[in-house]
DNA sequence: AACATATTCAACCGCCACGAG
DNA sequence: ACTCGTGGCGGTTGAATATGT
């Protein structure tokens, strides 16, 4: 038990892998998707079992991963998620879009835990050491707002090193949005996002962070704050079409995974690549100019037409040698104009050509509309939801969680079986798409 | 320069949950 | 009810790299 058939086979590679296992998969899940993860060795011609194509997929490969060091409110937001979701990793990471719940546990495990006992706090209670040493059990629940207002004071004193002014709008919050949140009521802002994105109970959240000195608590919540939740969506980048693919093949350079460049076949079929190709997501919260990615997926460096306007895209090159692309400030934003171009991932679309995919992308960029109305509607049904007991939020969690971590898109595509109930997470990203077309109006 | 030790992080392992048959 | 195949998750390992002596 527990050992995937496919893994007993013989002749299966193990250990790292190589540039040109890397580019058969990426190569194969571009064109095809993935499907059933058990077949896509075999399809892509790979001696890998399928649990591992889909480990280094996830890991590595996926277009919409961030490379790079953790940000302070990155870890802040670590930190802070951990307090509240224990090794939830892939919880944790659904939090941080472009993290992988890997790349979040090895940070915990190799600085985030020696941070926090630096700073005289247990990783794993989250309390005081001292407090932990002494022994506890001193009445659980009146623990509960020191531990949570002393991590909340390291992390405001790390945040305050780097980023003052940005950390108190963060920890503000309006006695109305607060009031909204205590009285549970359900058009809450606060509660939509920690409740349905964040994905953890509402009880859990109040048992957590409304005890006592709960306001205290809860308008220091460093980077869990709903002002940041709410720009914690990842928006959508276009990706340059094929037609805009530089032949060049100096400057479509893939990276391994010790971050050495190796060049792609120029052949790497774009052309239908493209129609299949995610768009890479980034995250407001952060809001960063430059998004990494950690292959480096071809990329112009002049002007990039895409079926949705122009963009201008600068390839660059980072300090860790991983590729990055820079897209210039101005249009950034513009960047996100497709909200909703429709992507396969995961989905097997063999016989999609590039043609019929372009349809498909304009028959459901129109029937954004519609889903967009679906969205909005489930809005609604969010505040049944969330009037829910907190043992059904917590089963709905795992549902939630389908929404960011292998990619927003999705989740949110109305010929995505997963989306065909209404979902809580699916009533944010409305609100988030909202938001954003207030913000640049509708592309 | 050579070695030892520490750190990082990609990948693996084992388990669980779920759906299909 | 049971088995099987699969996806997903968290814990762990170990090679590569960094740092210290």
């Amino acid at each position: 038990m527990g050992r995937h058939s496919c893994c007993y086979k013989q002749k299966l590679r193990k250990g790292l892998w190589s540039p040109e296992e890397d580019e058969k998969l990426l190569r194969h899940i571009t064109k095809y998707g993935h499907g059933c993860w058990s077949s896509v060795p075999k399809q892509a011609g790979l001696q890998r079992c399928g649990k591992s194509c889909r480990l280094r997929w996830i890991n590595y490969l996926r277009p919409d991963l961030k490379r790079g060091t953790f940000s302070q409110e990155e870890e802040n937001l670590i930190i802070e998620l951990h307090a509240v979701l224990g090794n939830r990793w892939s919880q944790i990471a659904a939090q941080l879009p472009g993290r992988t719940d890997n790349e979040i546990k090895n940070l915990w495990n190799s600085c985030l835990k020696k941070k926090l006992r630096q700073k005289g706090i247990d990783p794993v209670t989250h309390k005081p050491l001292s407090e932990v040493e002494n022994g506890e059990d001193n009445g659980r629940s009146q623990e509960k707002a020191p531990e949570v207002s002393n991590e909340l004071n390291l992390l405001k004193s790390e945040s305050s090193k780097s980023d003052s002014a940005s950390y108190e709008h963060r920890t503000s919050i309006s006695p109305k949005a607060y009031a909204l949140e205590m009285d549970g009521s359900c058009s809450s802002k606060i509660e939509s996002n920690y409740v349905t994105n964040n994905c953890y109970s509402k009880d859990l959240f109040l048992d957590r962070f409304m005890s006592s000195s709960r306001q205290e608590s809860y308008t220091n919540t460093t980077s869990c704050q709903p002002s940041d939740l709410m720009g914690n969506f990842p928006i959508q980048m276009s990706y340059p079409t094929t037609e805009c693919l530089p032949n060049d093949s100096n400057s479509s350079h893939w990276f391994s995974q010790s971050g050495r460049p190796f060049d792609m076949n120029s052949e790497f079929p774009f052309n239908v690549a493209a129609s299949s190709i995610p768009t890479p997501t980034t995250n407001l919260f952060l809001h960063n100019n430059s998004f990494c990615y950690k292959p480096s997926l071809s990329v112009p460096s002049d002007n990039v037409s895409t079926p949705y306007g122009s963009h201008y895209w600068e390839a660059t090159a980072s300090n860790n040698s991983n590729s990055s692309i820079r897209s210039n400030s101005s249009t950034e934003l513009r960047t996100s104009s497709p909200l909703n171009i429709p992507y396969s991932w995961g989905l097997a679309d063999c016989g999609t050509s590039t043609k019929e995919a372009q349809i498909h992308m304009m028959e459901n960029h129109t029937e954004e509309a519609k889903w967009d109305e679906y969205l909005h509607n489930s809005i609604s049904m969010l505040a049944s939801v969330q009037n829910q007991a907190s043992e059904t939020l917590c089963n709905d969690i795992k549902t939630s969680m389908h929404l960011v971590p292998d990619n927003t898109l999705v989740a949110m595509l109305p010929h995505n079986t997963k989306q065909q109930e209404p979902s809580q997470s699916s009533s944010i990203f409305s609100k988030d798409m909202q938001k954003l077309r207030a913000a640049f109006g509708d592309m």
